[in-house]
DNA sequence: TATTGTTATACTCTATAACTATA
DNA sequence: TATAGTTATAGAGTATAACAATA
């Protein structure tokens, strides 16, 4: 990889681009147009994600850090300010006392919802300059890397998880 | 979009994803190894960024904060820790006595050179699953939409830029 | 003893606003 | 006046280490 790491790259006038110089261009153009729509919603990637991630679980702390990949002294800090904000709320786990779980509010679905969504538009925009069928290509073949490196590192991409408390 | 904002997605058993979903888990799984292996060598994704910037420019602190897409402020900050652990330097300019270009230290010359190499090594094992032909299908496709977003946003992919004072 | 979560602390990254020094 | 850069300040995000409560 030459200069894949920053936006506009190699002084060389029109160079072939490999595939993992395109993989991570890609990376960085995509995280910043994620993150810049997430600021327009006063919220960080992480927050996204995190958000995201509660959508369809109510984890605890735990689970959280392991989710996104955080020390649980993270996710602290992280649930903390969402809370404040009013976006999720802390519940005491019934099972074990020592343990708390993480719903989101009314407000913080509601928010969510429409970060996603944008979220959506913003990458179909990306993405108009390919046909239909060059779209399914694409995904095709990105699927196969991320189930690649999914099972390379035994993870179930499609497991449902976070049984409750 | 649905669950592409986290790594372990939505409790649906074996769902299609779409060229959206797929390609936003795909950039979090790449910045994932990116930051983890430039960790490694103590420096953090923008740090790295930075770094291969400098490998064939000697830019001012404000062509910086452009190409990162920071404030001139936080550039200041991130040259003062890359300066003091002995990585880059500040030189006068000499056509304009108010700004100042960034260079690369002979150090700080191997370190780029050893974490882009990594880099490349983390993806392209991210890409083994895919044959060659795959791989050059998968390049072209990306390196399409990267050019039309740089055409869209009015950037010329290939420019040299940054002449010297 | 081990696990869950919080607290204390420290550092990076980022921005805004006010400033200095040139131009 | 305008531009290049720094400083002061504030807040998010992250980690490590020590701790309390519970298992």
């Amino acid at each position: 990889m030459t200069a894949a790491t920053h936006r506009i790259p190699h002084p060389k006038k029109h160079r072939e681009l490999n595939a993992v110089d395109t993989l991570v261009q890609l990376s960085f153009l995509v995280q910043g147009i994620l993150q810049r729509r997430a600021a327009e919603y006063d919220l960080s990637i992480t927050q996204t994600r995190l958000l995201g991630i509660l959508r369809d679980r109510t984890p605890t702390m735990n689970d959280l850090a392991k989710h996104l990949v955080l020390d649980k002294s993270s996710i602290t800090g992280l649930i903390d300010r969402a809370e404040r904000r009013g976006i999720v709320v802390r519940v005491p786990s019934t099972a074990d006392r020592r343990s708390v779980r993480v719903r989101l509010t009314d407000e913080g679905r509601s928010l969510v919802s429409r970060v996603l969504a944008q979220f959506d538009s913003d990458i179909s925009t990306l993405l108009a300059s390919l046909s239909p069928p060059e779209r399914a290509t694409l995904s095709s073949l990105v699927s196969r890397v991320l189930v690649a490196d999914a099972t390379e590192h035994g993870v179930d991409l499609f497991a449902t998880s976070d049984k409750q408390n």
